[in-house]
RNA sequence: GCUCCCUUCGUCUAGUGGCCCAGGACACCGCCCUCUCAAGGCGGGAACACGAGUUCGAGUCUCGUAGGGAGCGCCA
């Protein structure tokens, strides 16, 4: 039998990183299987479902390369057949219709409270078979068994058992006609021929009572994992108040899609000591039973590390377009500076996002913002400056070929000429060109002004050297 | 309240009864390298929640306690 997952959120908002993670899991399952992974989207919320939200999920799946091989279905298309299924169950009698009002269920599970039992309809409809009526309270209830045990095998939680008497008989299509979610995922996963569902943990709850649907309606049951959840930084559920970040917002802050990818891998599951896996390395080694049971908490620094890697290991023209992507963000425009490709090369070794590496970027395609003081009047104040920098000027100047390679040359010789070290010239040459004492090698730095730039940018600190 | 789930360094984790006085990674600290900042190399501190039990032997199995989480909707 063929492996059929599926990724099946909730258009209430943007993609977050629980919600990556979960459709990276059931991707992996799917690709490793050889299966087909399918992205279902749950929208009989109206009232909070958006188009936006859908268009945010389809989008940050798309970024994180997580593709699909059929839908996106949509829940809302379907709503014949939820209603066909409902019947039959009616027609079995696994099924029946309700007409308690929502104050009337309120006061049977405040009473339940009250005598510390666990709040469960205990309707009298269950009993009755009441026909099918207008009414605006009308309900159809799943009839749960009200004896013996539900088991199943979660591929990450083990042996689950449930006792029958603990679940009561949920509503499965509500007084609008809609289906409530428990009963359209069992008639949307047996439709869509789903083998393995793979979900967050808030559903283990959900299970029992999703099984007994699957045994009314006579269909496989599939097999179930649920992930654990992923904590803040601070162990605190994630929330959208609460720190969680849509996929789209990573990417905003500087991280490469393969390296939100590693690091959500990584929160959960492990492969002994292995830290960094391609694509290929993740397919090859997940499975879903060797997910970990407890939760986890998200760490940038972490993040920050991972993504440093990609940047340091992936070819810098792969990355050059989502610099590019990242500059224009901050105003600039790429082909009015070096090549994007080279300034990963001179910063990747620096920063851990692209977003930082765009802000550093800038003073090679735009004008020198702010001069820091202090490094101004250490290194461009200091005695016997100017001549060294007048040097290099003509020197610079003169040179045959514009490379890295051939200014670290120059410069080298210029030191070694004028019995300095390398830090005395290096120092003032980077605040000439950047207004500042960081920035890459110096021979990068340098380089990647462009001569013109370079050239001028000394030209006017050897004024401020001698002013 | 009831039901279910979870618990190894600060964090992510390895560990499936002896290979573990617990290994790796991030973070942190120190040293080296060095034109700044990094990166890199080397080294360091740092954990089996607690208590019983099973066993020749327990991080690994069982029970209990504590702590954490989820669910108990005509939300998903």
């Amino acid at each position: 039998m063929t492996v059929r997952t599926r990724f099946a959120p909730s258009p209430t908002g943007y993609l977050h990183i629980g919600g990556a993670r979960t459709a990276l899991y059931a991707w992996l399952q799917a690709r490793h299987n050889g299966g087909q992974f399918i992205l279902r989207i749950e929208d009989t919320d109206r009232e909070r479902s958006t188009d936006a939200a859908v268009q945010a999920i389809i989008d940050g799946m798309a970024w994180l390369g997580l593709d699909h091989d059929e839908g996106p279905l949509f829940q809302t298309r379907r709503m014949d057949r939820y209603r066909d299924v409902a019947q039959r169950l009616l027609d079995a009698g696994n099924a029946y219709y309700a007409y308690e009002s929502k104050d009337e269920i309120e006061a049977m599970r405040a009473a339940a409270m009250a005598r510390g039992e666990k709040p469960r309809y205990s309707g009298a409809y269950r009993e009755h078979n009441e026909p099918c009526r207008d009414d605006p309270n009308r309900v159809i209830r799943f009839r749960n068994p009200s004896s013996g045990t539900v088991v199943f095998d979660d591929a990450v939680k083990g042996r689950v058992e449930w006792n029958n008497a603990e679940l009561d008989d949920l509503v499965i299509v509500r007084s609008d006609g809609f289906p409530t979610y428990n009963f359209a995922v069992v008639v949307d996963d047996i439709d869509m021929g789903i083998t393995q569902v793979i979900r967050g943990d808030d559903h283990v709850n959900n299970t029992p009572r999703q099984i007994n649907i699957y045994q009314a309606l006579d269909a496989q049951v599939p097999a179930f994992a649920h992930l654990p959840m992923i904590l803040g930084a601070d162990g605190q559920k994630l929330s959208k108040r609460h720190g969680a970040l849509g996929v789209m917002q990573y990417r905003e802050a500087g991280y490469l899609p393969h390296a939100l990818l590693n690091y959500l891998v990584r929160l959960g599951w492990s492969h002994g000591d292995q830290e960094i896996f391609s694509i290929h390395e993740m397919i090859d080694l997940f499975d879903i039973a060797d997910v970990n049971q407890s939760a986890s908490r998200f760490d940038l620094a972490k993040l920050g590390w991972l993504n440093q890697q990609y940047m340091k290991n992936d070819s810098p023209a792969e990355i050059a377009p989502e610099l590019a992507w990242h500059l224009r963000r901050i105003g600039i425009d790429p082909a009015q500076g070096p090549d994007p490709a080279d300034v990963i090369i001179a910063l990747r070794d620096r920063v851990q996002t692209l977003k930082e590496m765009a802000q550093r970027a800038k003073i090679w395609y735009a004008p020198i913002e702010q001069w820091d003081d202090k490094s101004v009047a250490k290194h461009l104040r200091a005695d016997g400056v100017a001549p060294l920098l007048q040097t290099a000027h003509a020197k610079f100047a003169s040179l045959g070929e514009w490379s890295p390679q051939a200014i670290h040359v120059a410069i080298e010789e210029l030191a070694n000429d004028a019995g300095v070290g390398m830090g005395k010239i290096a120092q003032p040459l980077r605040v000439a060109i950047t207004g500042t004492q960081v920035s890459p090698s110096i021979e990068h730095t340098i380089y990647l002004a462009g001569r013109d730039v370079a050239l001028k940018r000394i030209g006017v600190a050897i004024e401020r050297a001698l002013a």
